[in-house]
RNA sequence: GCUGAAGUGGUGGAAUUGGUAGACACGUUGGACUUAAAAUCCAAUGGCCAUUAUGGCCGUGCGGGUUCAAGUCCCGCCUUCAGUACCA
């Protein structure tokens, strides 16, 4: 019988899908376990080998735990809201729901032949209004709730009502915007509606404010920091503008100081919880407040080092402060305008690319010392940003390289504070070994000391006090697009009131086109009905809008991508039938609790796993859920790269002297592309007789047309032309020998047209492009071409992409799978090369051979041997430890080598042979359930027990020691494991090899170390 | 600049707490089978030297160190990748 892969995965894929077998339920006596994925976007370009990488290597480990007698879940779903489906709609016209409903049938098709054992009744869709519902209900929750810092998390907005109605909001210890002005319970008990309104819109944890944001003009969209890679848009690569937008924005730095603890209780790789602590970026230090002289106002600063207050030599200002108008002398005024309007004009990718230059400017006016009293000058420089901290710092040059590169350049003095450093040259910015000194009460002490005192004097005269800052900001949630979550929020009075929950969903309506309207609303502007009924409580005609009649205008936003994300682990918990209730019921996530393995990749760190972290506490703060963080432990798998073909063509250029003039000038003609075992070199121009010639002959050919034309061109209207015009074109060959060069210029070849060994499958490739259809091939001298490879990432412009349905036709999934482990650690990024995928389908082949032959079946009751035994268990145990690890590529390799032991030992043991299976399913699951049902079983394999390792199988008797001379291992020898140390030594020294190997010297030494090593010294 | 990760044959990569570096594959070379090809099987394969077998020397980015013994530990560099970007 032979192996045939296609047959069998068809076979077993309809099996799994028939009877259900990887759906999980609600009720079990057994352990359960969560293994999650993260979120697909279904692209319109489908799956390549890189995606199911990270979705191998999961369902790996959920079969295993299925083995290992878990209740296992193991959903999968689309985050089917998002950019690109609507990109395409502008461009097309279609509507996005229809293009994004086929994209995910594309992707259904190719994670099911690939053998996943995904439970897709539990399949979520982030763009279906049934779950929608639950994200604009999520969204009302935030709506309706604020942050007290005194119970230390999100409460109702209703606790918050009471306290303003009972004792004003002087004592409140909130999150809040940083404009609320202060009143009694008598004041707010006299607001009106609208003003109350507008208070608590500054408490809750979602609000609406105007934010200075990042405006993509090319997208018509904000977007959040995360969003943002290098100054342009993460999608597309579009540049990106600050502008002020009126906005609803989440609250995520209330919970700053709770994201960062949180990652000390949860099973993150240490990187990962490094970039998530950056971003959060928590500084402790002092705020400082000083006043200003001769003028009615304080500037608050924010300082890590309040130790190094004496060091204070200027203040700066960021240029958007809101005193620098206030403050700046008249003599001064003129020239701070023309610096304020200069920042202003610089793009945010312009202030990042050069933060070397240094500039600012004088204001004219003093700040006071809160200690010496002395004045200080107070400058602006766009070194200092509005956004963060109070947008002004106390510079201390002698502390701080920018405060010191800044003093140096505009001649401010330095005064040195620390005992016994030498400032001349940079700021001394350690905090370590050094005692502060010229600074009165502060002298002599370390930092922590001084900190300490610092602070504590500060507090003494009302001038500062301990404070701690982060860098997280609130985020952005409202996208200026159509193809996302409405909100359920209209406007009365201009303040946004949420619809009821029980109105829920607020489905999208339709728009004639995706794009925003005339006036700049977003793409929800255009939608004919798109009004709020206050009376029907239903979406009526937008031309209604009638405040009287109770009608009022809806939300025109949508929100982020990363909002249906934030949730979705929580819905998969819940059955279908029950979805309708609630985003999950209390049992499901009583039952579930929370991911105990998410596997997906690092680049949202920042975005999706920090947003998911801050829902899930807020739903955890208000009861909703139980569980604190969303991903117990999580994995970063790496990215599979592309290794693309480059092949090299020959670009000729002719030599052309003019009037003293030197130039080359590329001729264009027929292609040339030369085979890289040549020796190819792009950089130099070399000569090469061979194409020389090749050109030459060319030339002959189409020289009597070109010959006047050509030339001419070529040499210019003066140069010799005339005496050409009487040259035979042999006698212009031979002057335009000796005046030709060469260069390569590389070129991307189709990965489909190169073999394992490299060479080109050349007709394949000339009629790949018309271009190429008549270029001509120097090859190698046995008549191949070979091509250049190079690693780059997989993507469709490089011609790199290798498509897994491929894959699957021509080796099957089972090879996919275990090549995709093979290939490397799961957390590395690493190269895909489709040639060494013959090396694991070859294992597969001995696999299937080991239970059959042409005859079929040759599995035997035969009694295992110890040799037999000492395979299995060696194996058992390596593959156990392995799967523990996610070291997946090791336990390949590992049943390799058992299936070429057993193979060398001709077992047809069924004992053996059966558990084997087990230990490969979770790998190669198809093959496992095939073979399986061979040996007679009629249940899946798939919640077969795992075997158990023995120990007693791997004992050994005795061992072959390597006997090293000096620390280097120059032959073994066989000797008993229960063999004393005194008697390996005597042993080794007897023998004659080691005698050969002292040549007469006495050892000084010989280190036994039982069952390891032999060394012997001297 | 700061933070983190990583540098091992022609290639992907193995190597438990320091204990036989290069497992397992790919590729390459040679051979078997075949009319031929594919498939399959066998052998060799880190570099250099030697060859009559046994062998010898060098080798895990570079330079030091600790140790009987270092890919692994310590110190100092270099390179690559990722994150971050004047964060006071």
């Amino acid at each position: 019988m032979k192996y045939n892969f296609n047959d069998i995965e068809k076979k077993w894929q309809d099996y799994w899908a028939k009877n259900e077998t990887f759906k999980a339920s609600n009720n079990s006596d057994k352990p359960k376990y969560y293994v999650l994925d993260m979120f697909p976007y279904p692209s319109g370009a489908g799956l390549h080998v890189g995606h199911p990488l990270g979705y191998i290597a999961s369902d790996i480990y959920a079969r295993y735990k299925r083995h290992k007698g878990f209740n296992v879940l193991h959903p999968q779903g689309y985050d089917s809201f998002g950019l690109p489906a609507e990109q395409y709609a502008i461009q097309t016209g279609q509507h996005p729901a229809v293009t994004t409903e086929a994209n995910i049938t594309t992707y259904r098709r190719q994670l099911d032949q690939i053998g996943f054992s995904f439970d897709w009744s539990r399949e979520v869709r982030t763009s279906n209004p049934e779950y929608y519902k639950w994200t604009q209900w999520i969204f009302i929750q935030l709506f309706e709730s604020w942050y007290n810092y005194d119970s230390n998390k999100a409460e109702h907005i209703d606790s918050l009502i009471k306290m303003f109605e009972a004792e004003g909001n002087a004592n409140v210890n909130a999150a809040c915007d940083d404009d609320i002005n202060p009143f009694t319970a008598e004041e707010w008990n006299a607001f009106s509606e609208t003003d109350k309104q507008d208070i608590l819109l500054k408490y809750r944890l979602t609000y609406l404010a105007e934010t200075e944001v990042n405006w993509c003009p090319a997208l018509g969209t904000v977007l959040a920091n995360d969003e943002i890679v290098n100054g342009v848009s993460e999608r597309g690569g579009h540049p990106v503008i600050r502008k002020k937008m009126t906005q609803w924005s989440m609250r995520i730095s209330a919970y700053a100081e709770r994201l960062l603890q949180g990652l000390d209780t949860i099973d993150w790789t240490d990187a990962l919880k490094d970039i998530q602590k950056n971003w959060i970026g928590k500084s402790v230090g002092a705020s400082v407040t000083f006043n200003v002289k001769d003028y009615d106002a304080t500037i608050e600063v924010f300082t890590t080092r309040p130790d190094t207050i004496f060091g204070v030599s200027f203040m700066t200002l960021a240029p958007e402060h809101e005193l620098v108008s206030q403050i700046t002398t008249s003599e001064q005024k003129a020239e701070v305008k023309a610096y304020i309007e200069a920042t202003a004009k610089r793009s945010e990718r312009d202030r990042m690319a050069d933060v070397k230059t240094i500039s600012g400017v004088f204001t004219g006016a003093y700040a006071e010392h809160p200690f010496t009293k002395e004045p200080i000058p107070i400058w602006i420089g766009d070194y200092v940003l509005a956004s963060y901290g109070t947008g002004a710092v106390m510079a201390v040059p002698c502390g701080d390289q920018r405060d010191y590169d800044f003093a140096k350049h505009f001649n401010i003095p330095i005064p040195n504070i620390f005992e016994g450093v030498d400032i001349s040259e940079e700021a001394f910015a350690s905090k370590d070994n050094v005692k502060i000194a010229n600074s009165d009460f502060l002298d002599g002490m370390n930092y922590k000391k001084a900190t300490k005192r610092a602070i504590f004097e500060l507090e003494k005269i009302g001038q500062g006090e301990g404070k701690t800052n982060y860098r997280l900001r609130d985020a952005v949630f409202s996208r200026q697009r159509y193809w996302g979550e409405p909100f359920p929020v209209y406007y009365k009075d201009g303040m946004p009131q949420m619809i009821d929950e029980k109105h829920l969903p607020l489905t999208l309506p339709e728009v004639e086109k995706y794009l925003p309207t005339e006036e700049g609303e977003p793409p929800l502007g255009r939608a004919d009905v798109w009004a709020w009924d206050t009376n029907t409580n239903t979406v009526c005609h937008s031309e209604l809008v009638s405040e009287s009649k109770g009608i009022y205008p809806l939300e025109l936003n949508t929100m982020p991508g990363w909002a249906g994300s934030s949730w979705y682990f929580f819905r998969y918990m819940e059955e279908q039938a029950k979805r309708d209730e609630a985003f999950a019921t209390e049992d499901a996530l009583k039952y579930w609790e929370n991911v105990d393995l998410y596997i997906g990749g690092s680049e949202h760190a920042t975005g999706h796993l920090l947003y998911s972290r801050f829902w899930v506490k807020f739903l955890h703060d208000r009861g909703f859920v139980g569980v604190d963080e969303p991903f117990k432990k999580l994995i970063n798998q790496g990215m599979i790269l592309g290794t693309s073909a480059f092949v090299y063509r020959r670009i000729t250029y002719l030599h052309i002297n003019y009037k003293g003039l030197e130039r080359w000038i590329p001729i264009r003609h027929f292609p040339i592309f030369e085979s890289y075992s040549n020796g190819i070199s792009i950089d130099k121009s070399f000569k090469n007789i061979d194409a020389e010639n090749k050109f030459l002959d060319w030339l002959k050919f189409e020289l009597p047309p070109l010959h006047h034309l050509k030339l001419k061109q070529l040499f210019g209207d003066d140069l010799i032309v005339d005496e050409l015009n009487s040259l035979s074109n042999n006698e212009i060959l031979e002057f335009l020998k000796g005046k030709i060069e060469f260069q390569h210029v590389k070129y991307h070849a189709d990965v489909t047209f190169v073999n394992a060994s490299d060479e080109l499958d050349i007709e394949a490739f000339k009629n790949w492009r018309t271009e190429f259809k008549d270029a001509d091939f120097i090859t190698k001298e046995d008549g191949t071409f070979k091509v250049n490879r190079e690693v780059e990432k997989m993507s469709k412009s490089k011609y790199n992409v290798v498509n897994p349905d491929d894959i699957v036709a021509d080796y099957g999934a089972d090879s996919l799978r275990l090549y995709e482990m093979f290939l490397g650690p799961l957390e590395q990024y690493k190269p895909w090369n489709t040639a060494g995928i013959t090396g694991v389908h070859g294992f597969l082949k001995k696999l299937w051979k080991l239970y059959n032959d042409d005859n079929g079946s040759k599995v035997t009751d035969a009694e295992p041997t110890k040799d037999n035994l000492k395979t299995l268990h060696k194996t058992i145990k390596k593959v156990e430890e392995d799967i523990e690890n996610f070291s997946f590529n090791t336990s390949v390799s590992t049943f390799m080598i058992a299936v070429n032991e057993l193979t060398a030992q001709k077992c047809t043991s069924k004992e053996i042979l059966e558990l084997l299976l087990v230990l490969v399913s979770p790998y190669a699951p198809h093959i496992a359930e095939e073979l399986w049902e061979q040996l007679g079983h009629n249940e899946s394999i798939s919640t077969a027990p795992f075997p158990e390792f023995e120990e007693k199988h791997l004992v050994e008797s005795s061992k072959n020691y390597p006997i090293s001379f000096n620390g280097k291992m120059r032959f073994t020898l066989e000797l008993p494991l229960d063999m004393s140390m005194d008697e390996i030594e005597k042993t080794v020294l007897a023998n004659e090899k080691t005698q050969e190997q002292l040549q007469g010297r006495t050892p000084k030494k010989v280190i036994v170390v039982p069952g390891k090593i032999v060394n012997i010294v001297g």
